[in-house]
RNA sequence: GCGCCUCUAGCUCAACGGCAGAGCAACGGACUCUUAAUCCGCAGGUUUCGGGUUCGAAUCCCGAGGGGCGCACCA
């Protein structure tokens, strides 16, 4: 009913549970400190004792325990019925009761919100997957460490922002929707723009249209930024993820490694105080500097058998087909070494390990390798047995990206649903000039997986993606 | 997309072919220092849904739906 509800619309509060522990945390117990104030937030548990009654408080700050006595509190009869779940505002001394614990002694105080619906149980909370992550409000109540992690992404979010804006980086937003799909192989979301009539992708990654900007003159540019692709789910892949990407004129791919070791070592120490990690009972150190090696050293060092991007194809394919992978026709030498490495060396990795120098043809924005063209100057950084950031010194030359491009297109053609498209726009660009540029993107859910020690992404996501729910209730 | 597992009260879980239960939450009551307060009482169900087997199904079988894990694709 209108009205039987009904509370206020804003309240004045004075303080907050962590900042109260804090100045009170030397008052005596059974005294008063004869500070008033006021506190609000959410009723955790309730303990009614006759004439006078508890209960637990929590704000974003912490917990605090509301003590009211009948003969002092107003409407003391509904304060002792409070539910847990309810959100109060509470107004009285801060005292220690004789049981030692801090409280505000309540003298007045006024509902701010009911909770219609009980949270749980008050001692195991709630556990059940599905509703921790559909009702992620419930779990973020009942559950102390989806809170950590959410505050710890937050935080490191916030850091690396401030680390970047630092060391001379900006910050641009560059489009969610793409006309054409690029800047990684990855199949995209299509959807449709009804006043132009014409489909339009959610992007897989924003790089392109940051190194127009680079193009533009701005030499040290930054995103961080959601992604889009239509892939499978799995504890390690949500169909949107956040990334950071990074340009940097002037800059090639080793000086990109020892940013990006840089980068994680003060993340680290920021968020978890410590380079010095444990993943899922495993230990990393991610003090630089990381171990470098090339794609063909650790297929070598994994397989006891040297093998490059100069192997013979035949060769290459045997090799290939012995790891139990069953080649495709299509593939050249570049693909059958990825191929080689993905299946022999990479899953042995645990890291942090810079593995160089990947071939050009699965390269096709990054830049020939200086002393041999058919090797990129790209690398990957694996951390925790992941792909954790993806960099190369980016492919300049406009001619050389056009043929790259329609490489992608055939392979498009032929019926590679992840390949990319010859985009008209970024070739142009290019023409222009890019001057010498150094990339990188990093997968900024993995990196609070690292930190926060969780083995699901959807941990670390607030609202991943589920199947849609069929009837609410 | 494929395989395996799973779904019982608001929450956490029993019952595993023979009367659907407990704790917590909720609701009513007692209690002047509690800390998951305690105690008494009351209520709570289409056992995810639809079929089937059986004298009898939460339980066994088939199908659908949700969820989990693994594989595949990817970061």
């Amino acid at each position: 009913m209108p009205g039987s509800d009904a509370v206020p619309y804003r309240f004045d509060r004075t303080a907050e549970a962590a900042e109260l522990q804090e100045r009170h945390s030397e008052l005596e117990v059974g005294a008063s400190s004869g500070e008033h104030v006021a506190v609000a937030g959410r009723v955790m548990l309730v303990r009614p004792q006759g004439r006078l009654a508890f209960a637990t408080l929590r704000d974003s700050s912490g917990q605090i325990q509301l003590f009211a006595l009948q003969a002092q509190t107003a409407d003391f009869d509904a304060f002792a019925r409070l539910s847990l779940g309810d959100w109060v505002g509470a107004r009285g001394p801060v005292v220690r009761t004789r049981k030692g614990e801090l409280s505000v002694q309540v003298e007045t105080w006024e509902l701010l919100a009911r909770a219609r619906r009980s949270f749980g149980d008050k001692w195991r909370g709630v556990t059940d997957v599905e509703t921790r992550l559909r009702q992620r409000e419930v779990d973020l109540w009942a559950n102390d460490a989806t809170r950590r992690v959410l505050l710890l992404r937050s935080r490191l979010v916030r850091t690396l922002r401030h680390q970047l804006e630092d060391r001379g980086f900006i910050e641009v937003e560059t489009p969610v929707l793409h006309p054409i799909p690029g800047g990684a192989t990855a199949k995209p979301f299509v959807t449709h723009h009804h006043a132009l009539d014409t489909d339009l992708y959610l992007r897989v990654a924003p790089e392109l249209y940051l190194k127009r900007l680079v193009v533009g003159g701005f030499e040290k540019v930054f995103e961080i930024g959601r992604v889009f692709r239509n892939e499978g789910l799995s504890p390690r892949h949500n169909p949107e993820f956040t990334m950071l990407e990074l340009y940097q004129a002037y800059a090639d791919y080793h000086d990109l490694l020892v940013l990006v070791e840089q980068l994680v070592a003060m993340l680290a120490i920021d968020v978890c105080g410590t380079t010095s990690l444990t993943y899922q009972g495993r230990p990393l150190d991610v003090a630089p500097p990381w171990r470098r090696a090339s794609m063909a050293e650790l297929i070598a060092e994994a397989t006891g058998q040297p093998a490059d991007v100069h192997t013979p194809p035949d060769v290459l394919r045997v090799r290939v087909a012995a790891a139990g992978i069953d080649p495709d026709p299509s593939w050249g030498p570049g693909k059958l070494l990825l191929e080689l490495y993905e299946k022999t060396a990479e899953p042995a990795l645990w890291g942090p390990v810079f593995v160089t120098d990947f071939p050009t043809e699965v390269s096709p924005l990054a830049r020939r390798h200086r002393d041999d063209p058919e090797l990129a100057e790209r690398f990957e950084g694996i951390v925790a047995g992941r792909e954790l950031v993806n960099a190369f010194s980016e492919l300049v030359d406009p001619d050389d990206q056009r043929a790259r491009f329609e490489a992608q297109a055939a392979a498009k053609a032929a019926g590679d649903e992840e390949a990319m498209a010859v985009d008209e726009g970024y070739l142009r660009a290019l023409q222009y000039g890019l001057p010498p540029t150094g990339g990188l993107g990093l997968g900024i859910d993995r990196l609070v997986m690292l930190f926060a020690d969780v083995a699901n992404i959807r941990e670390v996501i607030a609202f991943p993606t589920l199947r849609p729910e069929r009837p609410p209730t």
